[in-house]
DNA sequence: CGATTATTTGGCTATCTTGCCAAATATGAA
DNA sequence: TTCATATTTGGCAAGATAGCCAAATAATCG
């Protein structure tokens, strides 16, 4: 469980999530990403990091950029579960019992 | 992406993971899962808060019992997805370009 | 080489997280 | 009510994270 946690972790922050579903969309490189993200590219960089780290993405440099892209593709397919939940909690409010 | 990472921090830690897959082989109460994790059951019910206050898991008390169980079964894909880039991980350690 | 642009790394502080203990609460039985 | 069991909550210390700035590294162009 605990390579799982590392995974989970590196998932569990919103830029990365914003990084991660605008890699679904195809590569970005750092720069692209800190404009959209609005942070210090240093933080942005780190945060790359952490997802490769974890093996969620890949870095190819090219030049004076490096570009950004997914490993593993069924990553996107938590979105729609964590969707989901969030539904169902606003839909009722952790009720006890069911 | 706030609240999504609010479900996937939840998540991100091993004990948590761990209370989730018993949880798919069907309820269990806190008491049950306090021993299969062995911490202490403070440590575990704080868990288990974390976990119902994402809105994954619902808890229902009986007695004096308190069970846990499932909200959202589809966290379960999860963890195939998890360990997939767990695997492409240990057989490329992060290589550059792909 | 020196200048320029893109990215990473080091370091620091502020904030969050974790886990334990102790105390409080909840429920059922005597 | 009192006792016993199960769970939650409060509080605190240790450790992890996040973000910024400054400095270092990488690569390209004159």
């Amino acid at each position: 469980m605990e390579s799982r946690a590392t995974v989970m972790k590196a998932l569990a922050h919103p830029s990365r999530l914003f990084i991660v579903d605008e890699l679904s969309r195809g590569e970005r490189c750092v720069c692209e990403l800190t404009e959209m993200i609005g942070a210090d590219v240093s933080t942005v960089s780190k945060h790359l990091a952490v997802l490769k780290g974890a093996g969620l993405v890949l870095d190819d440099r090219r030049g004076v950029q490096v570009f950004y892209r997914l490993r593993v593709p069924c990553i996107l397919n938590f979105f729609g579960c964590v969707e989901a939940v969030l539904e169902e909690t606003s839909r009722q409010p952790v009720a006890i019992g069911g």
